[in-house]
DNA sequence: TTAATCCATAACCATCGGGATATGGATTCG
DNA sequence: CGAATCCATATCCCGATGGTTATGGATTAA
């Protein structure tokens, strides 16, 4: 699907989120409490940005009593990375065509 | 610049510029005329996406007569992709440490 | 010179998005 | 059981954003 890509893009546009993305990858699995310390918003705000990572793919929860626990998926960055290459390759072989067009001018 | 990052996905996050983006890389130098045409949207929409993906350097601009030619720098999507390998990285650090963690416990 | 073309900017409008507070269900603690 | 804690959802607010039309400067064509 092209939408998950559309997902993708938007859930890392905004700083807030990427910074909680972050903090999972780096420090691993935690609560919703424990994100809303640093985070410098209130819960709920931190709530809907893990509701957005986790539609992305980004993020996973596991239910553990009253506690909500998230860690990071970062290979849902998979057709980030996909995409990126696509453009550099589209670049690469645009300059590939040229260094044809230059040998057969050497000729 | 952290603010270059930013620049970077939100540039990024709409979908209509990533598609000028891509255009521009797949058929190189185009002039805002010709990506008007497919863009499915007015002229003044295109040179204002332009304008964003300038600012976060992924496009530069040349002048000729009347006429604004565009061009991707795909170079410039290098901070997204130091990111995503710097995320990628502390994951796989985490298993390492995890991999330590069950290699003293086999002991 | 006059008319037409190309594009950026200005002004405006509707929607989206991220923030807050309020609330309530589920769970744990006393 | 009653009180406190954890978190998601609902609601609201406001600034950001993407779209439009209007306009004008610069250049090219007639």
């Amino acid at each position: 699907m092209i939408e998950t890509r559309d997902l993708l893009f938007k859930a890392l546009s905004d700083p807030t989120r990427r910074a909680l993305f972050e903090r999972l990858c780096e420090s691993g699995e935690q609560s919703v409490g424990a994100l809303t310390a640093p985070a410098g918003i209130s819960q709920p705000a931190v709530s809907k940005h893990l509701a957005v990572l986790r539609q992305a793919g980004l993020v996973q929860d596991r239910q553990q009593g009253r506690q909500a626990y998230y860690s990071a998926r970062p290979a849902a960055l998979a057709p980030l990375v996909d995409w990126t290459e696509r453009m550099a390759r589209f670049w690469d072989a645009r300059f590939d065509d040229l260094d044809d067009v230059l040998k057969r001018m050497d000729q």
